[in-house]
This record gives C-alpha cells, sequence and structure tokens, in this order.
DNA sequence: AGAATGAATTCTGTATACAAAATACTTACT
DNA sequence: AGTAAGTATTTTGTATACAGAATTCATTCT
C-alpha cells in the first residue's frame, strides 16, 4: 500500500515497505512481482520530478509509452494516479500535461506540512524503533553532509529525510499523503527557502530529538523548520498583497 | 482539479468545481466533455462507499466492466486511482479487492483530520465568501434536520458538512486530500461516534463561528468535534484488544 | 473415499485496433 | 500574398485481442 510511492531512493524505501497483505490468508512463496504498470508510473513520476519531463510539457501517450518500451495501457493507470496527485492535468481531449505549480499552491503544501509534520515528527519520536531512529539520523547526516558542497541539489536529501520520519511515525496515512503531495514542494525549486547550512542544522536536531524520545522537541523542531519555509514564501507570495503573512510562532530573533 | 471528487452530492458540488484550466489559452465553447473513465471512477467509487461493493470483495473486472456498460479499458484508470486512494487493494495476477479498514487505520484517519480540519475551518472564517458560508450553515441544517429521524443515515450530511468547510478554506489541497482520501466517509466506517444529535449542535456551532467570521471559534469547535469522536475510538481500539474486535465476515460464494 | 495430478476455464496484465476529435498541412480563392 | 476551406495526419478515448498466471473442475491412483 506504501509502496511505489519512492521516488528518489527504492533501495533504501524497499525495505521500509510492507508486504501487500493478500485479502485472503495464504503464504506467497513468489518472487516479488511487480507489474509494468507500477514500474512506469515511478519512471514517469520520477522524470518529472527530476525535471526530464519539464511543466506545461504535453505527455504524447505513443511516444512515452515507446520511450519506455510499453504499450499505452499501463501508461494510462500510470498517469491516472499521477492526475490523482496533480503532477500531471489531463484536458479532455487534449491530452495529459506536467503540471505548472504557482506559489500560492506551494503555500498551500506548506500549510498541510506544517499540520502532519510536527505530528510525524511527534509520533516518530514516540514509537519508533531503533532502526527507524538510526535511518533518519543518517538521512540527517547525508543531508549536512551534501550540504558542504554548495552546487549539491538537495531536494532528494530532503525528501528522504523528512519522508523517513513520517514512515516513522507509524501513520501510514501521513505517509502515504506525504509521499502522494508533499514531494510537489520538493520538486518546486522556487529558489532555496532557506541555505542548506541552516537547514541541515535543523535537520540535525530533529533528528536528535527523536532519537532521544523527545516528543514535544521532535514536534516543535519540525514546526519551527517548515514554518520558517512557509513564511519565506508567504512573502514572496504576498509581496504586494495586504494579506499578512501570519507565522503561528513568532520567528526567534538571535 | 477538484473534480470528479465529489461522491454524494454531484448537484451540489458541481457548482463548487472549478474548470479544468487548460495549459493553452484558448476559449472552449465546448459543452463540458466528461471522459467515461472519470464516470467509471465516480460510479465505482460510489459503490463502495455506500457499501454495494462491500469490504474484501474482490472487482472482477469483465463482470463490473460489463455492469457499468464500459470495457475494461476505463475501467483500469478508475481502479488505479482508487487504489492510490487506498479505497482498493491491488494483488499482484490475483485481482483488485475492495480494502477493508481496521480500527487503527481508523484512528490514523482522524489524526489527520484532526490536523487538517481545525485548520480549513479557520480558514473558511477567514476567507469564506457569503456563498460559501451560507451552503455551510444550510448543511448544519440539514444535518440537524436528518438527526431528528432516528433510522436516518448521517454519513451522507456528515461528509457535505465537512467537505464544505475544507472548499471553504480555499486549500485546494486539503480539500483535494479530504476526497481523495475518503476521511471523513471513511471515519465513518464503524458507525458515528457520537449521537446525531450531539454532532449536530456541535455542527451548528462550527458552522455559526465560520458564519461570524470567527476564526478561533471555528477552529477551536472543529478541534474539539474530531477530538471527541478520536478518543472514543481510540478506546474502542484499546478495550477490544483482549476480544478479537474485527467482525470479518467472510463472504464466500458459488 | 480421499489425495494427487492434469486438463479446462477464468481472469489478469498487456498489446493492438479503431472511431472520432484535434491538429497540421494543402489548396483554392479573393 | 493572405485567408479560408478542405483534406490528411496525428492523437486521444475506448474497445477488443491474446498470452500466460491463477483457479476450478475432472480424472486417476492409492
Amino acid at each position: 500500500m506504501v509502496d511505489d510511492q519512492v521516488i528518489w531512493l527504492p533501495a533504501g524505501h524497499a525495505a521500509l515497505t510492507s508486504t501487500p497483505a493478500a485479502p485472503i490468508l495464504r503464504i506467497v512463496y513468489k518472487i516479488h512481482y511487480r507489474a509494468i504498470g507500477n514500474q512506469v508510473y515511478t519512471l514517469v513520476k520520477r522524470m518529472i520530478l527530476v525535471g526530464e519531463l519539464e511543466p506545461g510539457r504535453k505527455l504524447v501517450q505513443d511516444e512515452l509509452a515507446e520511450r519506455l518500451g510499453v504499450s499505452r495501457t499501463p501508461l494510462l493507470s500510470a498517469l491516472s494516479k499521477l492526475e490523482k496527485e496533480m503532477l500531471v492535468q489531463n484536458v479532455a481531449r487534449r491530452g495529459m500535461f506536467v503540471r505548472r505549480f504557482d506559489a500560492e499552491e506551494l503555500v498551500q503544501v506548506y500549510e498541510v506540512r506544517l499540520r502532519l509534520e510536527p505530528y510525524a515528527a511527534r509520533q516518530a519520536a514516540r514509537v519508533r524503533d531503533d532502526a527507524a531512529a538510526e535511518a533518519i539520523v543518517q538521512r540527517a547526516r547525508d543531508y549536512t553532509d551534501l550540504a558542504a558542497d554548495p552546487n549539491a541539489d538537495m531536494r532528494e536529501a530532503d525528501y528522504e529525510f523528512h519522508m523517513h520520519i513520517m514512515r516513522a511515525s507509524g501513520n501510514d496515512l501521513v505517509f502515504n499523503i506525504g509521499s502522494s503531495y508533499n514531494i510537489i514542494a520538493v520538486a518546486n525549486t522556487l529558489g532555496l527557502m532557506k541555505t542548506p547550512a541552516e537547514s541541515a542544522r535543523e535537520h540535525t536536531a530533529i533528528a536528535k530529538a527523536i532519537l532521544a524520545r523527545n516528543e514535544i522537541g521532535a514536534m516543535r523542531h519540525m514546526f519551527r523548520h517548515i514554518d520558517q519555509a512557509r513564511c519565506k514564501i508567504l512573502a514572496k507570495v504576498t509581496a504586494g498583497t495586504d494579506q499578512a503573512a501570519t507565522p503561528l510562532l513568532k520567528k526567534r530573533k538571535k
């Protein structure tokens, strides 16, 4: 169920993936069979997120199907899912287009993240097992390492860190929502909201709190982490508008 | 984008639905064309939510396609979307099954609702226009009226009330998540957590706050409304641990 | 009779086919 | 030459076809 949401690190997530749990109890000895449709879904999703299929681009079905070496049938299933994820938009009788996100939508994504991710962090701190905690700490380290390189693309590392926490929360719905929609924010480089170094510090603090089973700390750190980025986006969006940015928490002034 | 998520009251929601916004600027004079695939999606979703297709039931593609009078191709797209919504589960090479939600998953749904809906109510109170406010108040009235009948099925009215608020919040993503994951409908699968009269009172309070542009009040009322139901479910879950509280009615036929 | 084996059937996953809509291209006309 | 009409081509939306896996049924063997 949680499967096939993974984009950047299939290997890393594979370990986290739960088995399909057939409605009929029966031990399945077979090697994991993965329908072409799902592979196509994952591939196209990656192509979009990586930017190989840029926003606004029309996805000609024959062309894309041939490129992937499959027929249009599994491609259609994949595109249907992507449409539900708002990554792709179907215009009747005209075709599928890679969606273009504007700043306002980005704000909405951040509003949702602001509600869900602090909860996820708190839950992760509460219910995490050692493996999950270690994985999160490792992702924070990875992010920090990568942040040293000023030219590095931080999106993958950011995605991994946040998704691991949602996964560790034990709330599959949150993880599912995250992998379906959170990526949107990641995929959209409206410019970095913070310096990588800044984010790296925050990631480390969050990871530490989860490791220490510090529920409130994990929640607060996560909240601030997201709220700050949200405010920066809001500022950009409402540059000329009266709609005031409403920080739910005052920024700390140093 | 927000289209085709609607289950119970297509007419009511149709007015709320935004037009597709084609990537290519062009005025479309044509009458709204609705792909069979989307209709199939809506129909199957309704069949599942209404219980016509009960949890655990295998969806034989030929059978279902014939019943709907379409081929398997649009059905597959629909099922792909429903799979993403977790309403349906695909078991490789065995088929699609209507998912069964256990109590634990219900708790997860409530945890998510508890984070998103108070925010939605607050936003609705802030940005609502008069039409939206009136619609919400009306839904609260409808709910109250229906609650007078002790045998009434409250689910539709509940769904309508909550979805209208999410829609009025102006955050399409929240609305999308709500309708995608059937958050409301699913949350009610174990039966309503409160008496209809109790809920009716709370709905009225929420609607009133939104009408009065009382942001904090709307948020608080909504929070309490959901939190109480969540607590009751939690109680059920923890209480039922000794006694296997999973009513699995196996239906084997033929 | 009951288990085991194998054939027949059903059903999924995927490819291909086809009609109608949309788009691109030609040609005729002013 | 520039525009409009008409024709050809592409592309979508949907149906049908088909191979092989899963399931059921029939048959044989003990």
